[in-house]
DNA sequence: CTACGCTTTTGCAGCGCTGCAAAAGACAGC
DNA sequence: GCTGTCTTTTGCAGCGCTGCAAAAGCGTAG
């Protein structure tokens, strides 16, 4: 296999020295008009490629950032994703995926002081939830942006919307459709993180700005937020004595679980039971029938991260962190409204 | 900032040479228990990470692979990548993810002749269609492995499952049910990649062995595999005169647009009109009906792709390349077979 | 006691690049 | 012509690791 082209070859044909070469490659300001010239010919001809791996080395950093996820083959997840490849990108970042499958430990490691050193320059973290254990063990040092999960913890930042007025809006919604017997389906009162928490907060928030508490025995918990955890979940709702009349689902996989469960028994969405999701993903617009959602501005969201992280790792005394709350909006479609095309 | 811990002064700490250490570090075989432990303690000690960027730049490779796939965010590429990323993961492999927004122009530059070299060791490409050009351009000496598309040029491998037989299968299953007028939607005939090509091929073919002749009315072609395109492609054929009975959709998010049209229209699935789809991907198993389709095996694509890859990448001189064939299989849901539960 | 073959350890160079500081040039003013 | 200032170019060291080959240690045999 030939030998690559190294900037010392380039430097050699061009008669100049191997720093001069790295010079113009790297666009810096004070070389004159003929030598930048000389040089871009020959790189030209020998068609030189810097080499990242020795310019990473020699600055100390990677031009890498990871993003770490639980699962990948989340709607909500790879769409996020999606927006922060691109926004990473833009700004001449490569992006490291790593899925930790839900697993704690491998959360823990991700971000555990001194982890897979210098492979990238910073971290954006999705976490399932917050493991104390984690935050605990963290790298000071790692620049570090959170998804999602708030803390107190001040070394990193933290983007996310604003769960509480958000399901707060999701539960008004259904309460002003008259329905009686709303039930929630996500809550993990034991998780270690609190996103689940915050949205049954709004929930009971906004039964009791009008006076309601919310039955007890229909807020159900939930291992995830997928699909056959919002079947399940809907299952053991319609099961009961008294069936809830609308679900709040912390997920829109999950309402699209709990659909699925709702119309294979004969009953019909939303005469029967209305259903609100979370997230916005795509599918939710396309079922049968359409979701009537919470939409995070997941671009705001990505480019945010990307952003503040980029910052993170370009000071050199570390910013306080930050709580930065990207917009969302309710979006109604049929699994609340109803069918509006008039054929059906 | 303190600065990072190096073998140098893990060597120190020990009392042995740099070179010892990193010998036990990297598991070498002719290293005395004694050292080994002494070395070991010092490591523990100071708590020393071998610095990867420097062990890259000195062994010449980077230890990542990176995968290509035209949208994040299509469930069947995350649902793929996902055992992608685990399989590079257990062989010690980081993953990078690129998404070329389906730019043919961002594909090429990928496999171009050297095109970011050393950030990655070899590709995994998963093309919307293989650019002549791109195959022209591409580096012969990058390790790659191509999914889903096929090609006649021996430098590097193919994975993928066999689309004429899988789609014959699909095709005969809706003749099986007594269908008169089969549409499919999807068909490229101008595209480079030949993927929908050979569906629109075990279209046909299964028609032809029955003496049947399709009409070509009912073949529609979109440009990408997915539900607004679906969605659409089905209003126009439920605007003909004659429309189908049934649609043979080349992905599972083409069916899911289409069944949505179908719906919307008050027609119901599959009594007025059965759909199959194509893929498995996880929201065709939850949306009302669920969806037939073929299932290829990913887990095995990927471990597949991966493993071949990884030869490839250890191997001096290349090796040929190989067509590959995974396992795919019809699975029967709702939409063709009707509802099995009782109650509706 | 020396020689020999084997295992274990070492030293050095170098992967290809950039940071730093010094050297060389260019130009103006006295 | 000389000095001082500013711009452009250079040389060197070093990022932290591994490949290579030589050196050292060690046990056995002659």
């Amino acid at each position: 296999m030939r030998r690559e082209v190294t900037l010392r070859d380039v430097a050699e044909l061009a008669g100049v020295s191997s720093r001069t070469v790295s010079n113009v490659v790297n666009g810096y300001a004070n070389v004159t008009e003929r030598t930048r010239e000389r040089v871009q010919r020959a790189v030209d001809e020998l068609g030189y490629r810097p080499n990242v791996l020795a310019r990473n080395l020699a600055q100390g950093r990677s031009g890498q950032i990871a993003v770490v996820v639980p699962y990948l083959d989340t709607p909500y997840f790879s769409e996020l994703l999606q927006s922060v490849i691109r926004a990473a990108r833009a700004r001449g970042y490569n992006v490291l995926i790593d899925q930790t499958d839900g697993d704690p430990e491998h959360e823990r490691a991700f971000i555990a002081h001194g982890s897979r050193r210098l492979l990238f320059d910073g971290v954006i973290f999705s976490p399932l939830g917050l493991d104390q254990q984690a935050l605990a063990d963290r790298d000071p040092a790692l620049p570090l942006v959170v998804l999602g999960e708030r803390t107190s913890d001040g070394g990193f930042d933290h983007v996310g919307i604003d769960d509480v007025t958000a399901s707060r809006q999701a539960t008004d919604h259904l309460l002003d459709l008259g329905r009686q017997r709303i039930a929630a389906i996500g809550d993990q009162p034991y998780a270690t993180g609190e996103a689940a928490q915050r949205r049954t907060r709004g929930f009971r928030l906004a039964h009791q700005a009008r006076g309601l508490v919310p039955r007890e025995d229909l807020i159900i918990s939930t291992p995830r937020f997928n699909r056959p955890d919002g079947a399940q979940a809907m299952a053991h709702l319609l099961d009961l004595a008294e069936p809830p009349d609308a679900v709040f689902c912390y997920s829109d996989l999950v309402a699209l679980g709990a659909i699925r469960t709702i119309v294979s028994r004969g009953l019909r969405v939303p005469e029967d039971v209305a259903v609100i999701g979370y997230d916005d993903i795509e599918d939710g617009a396309y079922s049968n029938p359409t979701v009537t959602t919470i939409s995070p501005d997941k671009e705001m969201i990505a480019t945010t991260a990307v952003d503040r992280l980029l910052l993170r790792i370009a000071s050199d005394t570390p910013p306080p962190g930050l709580e930065m709350r990207a917009p969302h909006k309710l979006i109604i479609r049929e699994s609340t409204a109803g069918r509006t095309t008039a054929t059906a």
